[in-house]
DNA sequence: AGCAACAAAATTGGCGACAATATCGGTGCG
DNA sequence: CGCACCGATATTGTCGCCAATTTTGTTGCT
């Protein structure tokens, strides 16, 4: 874990090692994503730089570069002259999200399934078991926690630092929507098997299986997604 | 397209002429944007904020600003009090965001086949037929440019708006090693048939065949990579 | 009473200056 | 003669202030 400064590394976005927010960024950024991704500061809340000042004892200057690094990073939006809210992502803009996570996923499990080795065979296999039992026992939080680490894991074993930064974006932009799902009463039993079918694939290299489980099991969270929405999540007229 | 947007209205009148990757961004953020895509600022060139400001006549802040947006789209890179370079792509990376490209693309073209009209219909064939006549020619500028249209085109019928801004922007990173592709001896006479199999498939509404279709474009563009990269792409020592 | 124009407040955008840090050159010592 | 320590320089990071723009509340007119 030693995020020491090592200077000649590649830059490849962050390293192969846990990129939970990004670690070379200030606390300003990593602090703002937190309150956005916890659900503190909710969708279509206006984020004022003079407020965020003082709430992070940071400069306004400081502020509003963070912001700008967020906007590009798709979780709030700005308008010139207008200020800054966290982004409300609709639910057709979280559909279409999840169809572009479908084929990197897939591209990444396919790669997975080339280049994984008996160390991490083991471990993917550890944590579909896990998965199996978390459902068993109804440990939904658990689950959710595990299907990250899954994801995560592929993605790292996967050796695409391209796609993982771009699924890793996609990934927090909906995290509302994956929470939601998460939630959802019966959907660990669906999630379930097309997770252990993506492990499988993987474990016994078959890239076409791999990639098609893969990209099947998004397109259930896809045909999903509307059954969990609730529609404030594009209301104009957020003040209640 | 634009369903009951906003903000999105005035995005309307974007002629064919300028490629604004995104018109909302300041003259500062498009004018070293253009710098970098153009190739007059080469990768590994270091980018200090002074004269970038003397440059643009605009103030450090700005710069700043621009420097941090351009980060966060891959095209410069930044290490913490050491300043800006711009970005060199090594062909290892240019695999795998063309890796990652060719899903995407994927998408979109299968997208596109679904929701295609007859008019649209009308206008690949015809960018179909001006590649024909720009590969019998010889024309290999002309051909560049029609594929940029061809692809942007498809992304638009796709209306697949995350996918367009990943590809965008992964597009931009790879300027260069395009280019040098675009300019391989013999390369069009590859690339044509691929590009009209696309057509041909997303004009027959075929999703699968144009997805497979345009998946298999990429992955010669990938094949064809490694041949055309010249090593000074990831050079080390850039201190000339 | 409703609407429009105006004014005041709030907020963002831009700018210059100061402090912190890394890089580079020089100098002294082993 | 080479290496380490040290200071000078260059560059970036941070901060506070002022102008431009938007939004809102008020007032006067129809």
């Amino acid at each position: 874990m030693s995020t020491g400064g090592k200077g000649g590394a590649r830059r490849a976005g962050a390293g192969q090692g846990e990129n939970d927010t990004n670690g070379r960024d200030r606390p300003l950024v990593v602090g703002i994503r937190e309150a956005i991704l916890s659900g503190e500061f909710v969708p279509k809340q206006r984020l004022v730089e003079a407020d965020l000042s003082e709430r992070f004892a940071a400069s306004r200057a400081s502020v509003r570069a963070a912001l700008l690094e967020l906007t590009n990073e798709g979780l709030i939006e700005r308008v010139r002259n207008r200020g800054a809210r966290v982004r409300a992502v609709p639910l057709e803009e979280a559909i279409e999200i999840s169809e572009v996570r479908m084929v990197i996923e897939g591209l990444c499990a396919a790669k997975a399934a080339e280049r994984i080795t008996e160390e991490d065979i083991k471990e993917l296999k550890a944590i579909g078991e896990s998965m199996r039992s978390a459902v068993s026992s109804g440990d939904v939080l658990g689950y959710s926690q595990l299907n990250q680490r899954l994801h995560r894991r592929i993605r790292m074993i996967s050796g695409q630092h391209t796609a993982s930064n771009v699924l890793e974006r996609l990934r927090a932009q909906n995290v509302r929507h994956q929470f939601k799902l998460a939630m959802y009463p019966g959907r660990t039993t669906v999630s379930l098997p097309e997770h252990l079918a993506v492990i499988d694939a993987i474990c016994a290299h078959d890239a076409e299986a791999a990639e098609q489980a893969a990209r099947a099991h998004l397109r259930s969270v896809i045909q999903t997604l509307p059954e969990v929405d609730q529609d404030r999540s594009h209301g104009y007229r957020g003040t209640t």
